[in-house]
DNA sequence: GCTTACCGTAAGTCATGACTAACTATGTGG
DNA sequence: CCACATAGTTAGTCATGACTTACGGTAAGC
C-alpha cells in the first residue's frame, strides 16, 4: 500500500483521471497524451508528475521522449483501503439488519446491480425483512 | 454503479474521509461528529451532503437527529472501477514483463502488491437481484 | 557545433471549494 | 404554547490547486 491518500486525491481531478485512462489503454508519451487533451502540454507534464508521486503511474526514457504507464502499485492501495471498509460495512448492515429488523434499513438505495463487489455484499446481507 | 466520479471527489477531501471513516466504525449523529472534529457542525452538515450525494453514506431520522452511516453502494461503485483498471494493468504488466524481457521493464515496482487484489478479480461471484 | 524535438520547472493568474457565522426549520418535553 | 435541542441553509471569506506562458535542459539529426 503505497499511499491510498494521495492515490485518492490524484484521481479526484477529471484530466488527471483522463490522462490516467488513457494510460490504462496504452503507454503514452507526454506530447501525445497533450495533444488528445483540452490542456497544455505543461499542464499534462504537471498531472504526471501528481500521478506518478501517488504511485499510479511510472515512465522511462525513450531518447527525449518520456513513456509513461499505469503502475498497479498505486491500484493495490486504492483497492486495500476499500476492502477493509467493505468488511466494516458489511458487519455494520449485518447488525442493523439484523436488531433494526425492517425499521430504517431501507434507507441505502441499493442503485448498483451487478459488479463484483456489490455482489459479495447481497451475497451475504440477505435481507429478509 | 452509483457514481465513482463522485465517490472520488468526495473521499479527495480528508475532512470527508475522516468523517466517512467514523461512520465504518459506528453510525452517528451530525452533532456528536462535529464533537469530535476540528470543523464547525455546519461543515460536517456539508460534507453529509456531499457524501450523501455520492452514495456513500445514507441517513435516517431520530426524532431531531439525524443518524448518518455508510452505505455499501459507493464503495461498489468505486471498487467496480478499479476492478476494470486493475485488468487492464495487470494484462500490460504481463506484456511489457514478457516482450522487454531484461531492458527498462523495472521501471514499474509493483510486484509486492499481486495477491491481495488479485484474489478480488477472481472472486467474481454472481446472483440474481 | 547548431538546430530541432521533446520534456520538466518557475512564476503568476484565476476559479473552485472548504470553512465560519448567522439564520431558519423541525421535533421534543415542560 | 413555549423553551430547548438538533440539524440544514445562506452569504461571505480565504486558501488550495489547475492552468498558461516563458524559460532551461537534454538527446537526436544534419
Amino acid at each position: 500500500m503505497t499511499n491510498y491518500v494521495a492515490a485518492l486525491a490524484a484521481l479526484a481531478d477529471p484530466t488527471r483521471r483522463e490522462i490516467f485512462e488513457r494510460l490504462a489503454k496504452s503507454p503514452s508519451a507526454v506530447g501525445d497524451l497533450a495533444r488528445d487533451l483540452p490542456v497544455s502540454r505543461p499542464a499534462v507534464s504537471q498531472h504526471l508528475k501528481v500521478l506518478k508521486s501517488a504511485g499510479l503511474v511510472s515512465d522511462y526514457a525513450d531518447g527525449t521522449r518520456r513513456i509513461y504507464s499505469i503502475d498497479p502499485a498505486g491500484i493495490a492501495a486504492i483497492g486495500e483501503y476499500f476492502e477493509q471498509f467493505w468488511q466494516q460495512s458489511l458487519a455494520r448492515f449485518r447488525v442493523i439488519a439484523s436488531e433494526a429488523g425492517a425499521s430504517e434499513a431501507g434507507a441505502s438505495q441499493a442503485g448498483a446491480s451487478e459488479g463484483t463487489v456489490t455482489e459479495r455484499a447481497t451475497h451475504s446481507v440477505k435481507e429478509e425483512t
